[in-house]
DNA sequence: CGGGGAATATTGCCGAGGCTATAGTTGCTG
DNA sequence: CAGCAACTATAGCCTCGGCAATATTCCCCG
């Protein structure tokens, strides 16, 4: 085997995403522990909160986060049990039910919320000048339609908020 | 709560490169499930096979993985019984145990390689021109620079391979 | 040189989450 | 309208991997 395979520009591009990634998603981790809150738990309630009604459907939910629809009952339950979302039946259609986020659920998204934000600013964005950032954004933006089936067609619009699995809304 | 919180570039940024990231590891896995490695499984053998003598400390491979200690322990449990790794004493220190690639492993990860590479090039680096990918790589190093505690300080160096906590050598 | 603190690998125990089977609904179609 | 395929949520079983405890070894310092 050739040794120096792994100097190989394509190999340290996607070592560089992927040690941003990491570290981003770690520093999240702690801030969202301080809250109560896995990243998951984080994502759940996030989408919730931006659908209409603060409400989901279990298999909507699903296909909007990086979860399975049994993964999905199961961090629901956990939730539950939190006090941090509620279950409502579907009225419509009796196989369904529907994920609402609580007062408390709210109350605990908007605490995490200004620090989340702000951490991102300190580690991400706020890290390059507005022409690299831009720059940055494009350009994964790019990669993103490519690589993302069912990206959002306006490919500028509304990006989820973390985490987000290859299944988001198609 | 706002209800505009959501619509934050710092919001979108990051969901963008989750995305990606998202979107590159489904398609990692999925091609080296067809050499039948893990993801992990696929990061120790690029480990290893970088390392002086194709081999490396346990504790050294955790500290250039995703993994801790007890997680190298289960993987290289498990490599060794697909006859990838093997355990070698360490003749200084009986304490420490190596970590080794076998003949059997070298193979498989010279079979993953050429596909790996070209997943890269067809879904990450060759979707940009060279300036905007350049553009991009530089903004990623930059974050990387930042957020990751020990980046190599030569800044442009030896990325790892794939999946890199941010714990790697330091 | 002897004893205590640090390092190393491993194991027990646990939670998270995926796959598959299952039960309950729905709606289409003959 | 009866039956059948598709869909929805859930539960069982499994693997993965982290944390804390443990046994062994090393090293430093009195």
């Amino acid at each position: 085997m050739n040794p120096n395979v792994f100097d190989d520009p394509r190999i340290t591009a996607v070592g560089l995403l992927f040690e941003v990634h990491a570290g981003l998603s770690a520093r999240f981790a702690t801030q969202l522990e301080e809250h109560g809150l896995s990243p998951v738990e984080f994502e759940v309630l996030t989408r919730l909160s931006r659908s209409p009604g603060n409400q989901l459907r279990m298999t909507d939910l699903a296909a909007q986060t990086s979860l399975s629809t049994s993964g999905v009952t199961r961090v629901v339950d956990r939730m539950e049990r939190d006090g941090l979302v509620a279950r409502r039946a579907c009225p419509s259609d009796r196989r369904s039910s529907y994920a609402v986020v609580t007062a408390a659920g709210l109350r605990r998204l908007d605490e995490s919320l200004p620090g989340h934000l702000q951490l991102i600013q300190d580690w991400f964005t706020g890290q390059l000048d507005p022409a690299a950032l831009s720059a940055l954004l494009d350009g994964l933006r790019r990669v993103r339609d490519a690589v993302h089936p069912c990206a959002t067609a306006g490919s500028g619009g509304s990006a989820p908020a973390e985490g987000a699995a290859a299944s988001a809304r198609c």
